[in-house]
This record gives structure tokens, sequence and C-alpha cells, in this order.
DNA sequence: CTCACTAATGCAACTTAATTGCAAAAAGGT
DNA sequence: ACCTTTTTGCAATTAAGTTGCATTAGTGAG
């Protein structure tokens, strides 16, 4: 089921992925959120809100999901072209980068759709 | 600490490993072995034998953790080539793929790693 | 071969992410 | 304001992965 009603927990969520540009684990929201609301209710939301489109998920390497702004732009006609999810190591951010990975055509598969998780330094890390 | 010693459930595993060919998860084998073995002992052996650079793991969607064997064959000098994973939607089955994803240098980025899955269908489901 | 040392294992308890069922609360239309 | 249905909170549960500690079993030295 997708998102029906606007309630003030869905619109704190909303609010915080509309000002944060990056992805954010469940588990931050859960903490962030604990006086807000229910760790239940933030998954259900998120859930619905990526049922919706208006967010996408994936895992990381820490098998936490995590959650951006927007859809997976998945399959771009045959060959797919997947924006990857970057992840700082030194301060934990995670954002979606504005480059695409195209992946070549194997034989004897079909690609439904990929998740691609850079791990690095992030600009501020570096400097 | 990685493997000093060969023992019975040390070789267990890496005749498994070595007969697969593909990426199994750690549920999966401390399930199979769960006669042979603690599950206990099943991580740490995989832990051990990826710090000897015998296996390399990931996590795939599911944020469960799979090893395969070999390397990651990670940073090919300064624009580094990784080689993706696939995990079939169908059979579940999860294999390394003999194909190298090049990722383009990102501005104000520094990359240490990458994580990349495929999931679609394999050739046996296909056929 | 035997002994001693230490890696490796088993077991039980624990941690933490994520899920589920159900009753209570709150949207939203009429 | 009322009624219907969605949404939420709470508590309990599932499942992956980890930890501490006592015991077992490789392995090299003698």
């Amino acid at each position: 089921m997708s998102i029906v009603r606007k309630t003030k927990t869905v619109e704190l969520l909303l609010k915080t992925f509309n000002k944060s540009n990056g992805a954010i684990s469940v588990v931050e929201l859960v903490s962030r959120f604990s006086k807000e609301m229910n760790k239940t209710t933030v998954y259900r939301i998120l859930d619905r809100l990526e049922e919706s489109g208006i967010l996408h998920s994936f895992t990381d390497q820490d098998g936490l999901k995590r959650y951006a702004k927007g859809q997976q732009n998945n399959k771009d006609s045959n060959n797919l072209n997947m924006h990857p999810h970057f992840l700082c190591q030194d301060c934990g951010i995670s954002s979606c980068l504005p480059i695409d990975i195209s992946i070549p055509p194997i034989p004897d598969y079909k690609i439904q759709s990929s998740e691609h998780l850079l791990i690095g330094q992030c600009k501020d890390c570096l400097a």
C-alpha cells in the first residue's frame, strides 16, 4: 500500500529527505526520530514512500537499509545505466552520485536491476 | 588472524568453494553444515579465509553476507575495475561475473573499493 | 611417540535490524 | 460531527551476526 494520508510523521520524514540529498539509513532515522515516532512507523512509512516512487532503497555494505530521494533509474532501454551510491568511510555520509555506470551486455544473463556502492572518502573528509 | 591450521571443518568449507564457483551466503553454509559444525565456526572460518585472501565477501540486496572464491580485484591503478556479482531472482544462485565494470573518475571523491550486484535471471532460468 | 602450547571449536547468551499482530488513534470524506 | 479506513504504538518475535569462555585438537619440539 502506498502513501494515502498526510500524517505528521510522514511529513517529518519527507522534510528530512527533501533537505538531505543523501542516502540515509533506517537505523539513523529511527534514532533521530525516536521521540517523534515509533521505529515500526519509520519502517512502514519508508516502505510506503518507496512504493509510491518518492524514495528508493538499497542495502549498504554493512547490511543496513538506506533510503534516498527519487526513483532508481533502472533499465535505460537495453543497456541499463545505473547511478551508484557512495558511502564515506570516514564520516559515514552516503549519497547518490551524479554519474552513470554502464554495464556491458552479458551473454546468457538477463539483468533486471543492479546495485552499485562505492566506498571511500568524500570531499569534506579529503580536505 | 588468518588460517594457520588445517582442520576438518576448514577443509570442508574449502572443498565446497572449490567445486562451487558461485557466491554462497553464510546462512546457506550454516544450514548445509549444521551437523558438521557450529554456526559460530562457519562465521569464523569464513572470516579467516577472507583475511587469507582465499575468499572475498560482499553483502547482497537482502543484507545477507556472501562469500566467493578469489580476491576482489580492487584498484586497477587509478581507475578501478571491479567485477560484479550476479544474483538470480529465480533460483537464488549467485556468482562472480567475468566482466569488468569501469567507473569514471569522480571529482571530489576518492574511491577505495566498490560493490556491484546485478540482479536478474541466469542462463538456466532463462531456458 | 609424547608433551606442551596455542589455534580452533562448541555452546550459550547476547546484540541488533527488521517484521508481525492487534488494539487504539487519527485522517478524510460525506 | 460521524463513520470508515488508514496509520500508529506497543510488545513480542524472527533472524543474522557477535562475544566470552571453557574444551578440543593441530602442530612443532624434544
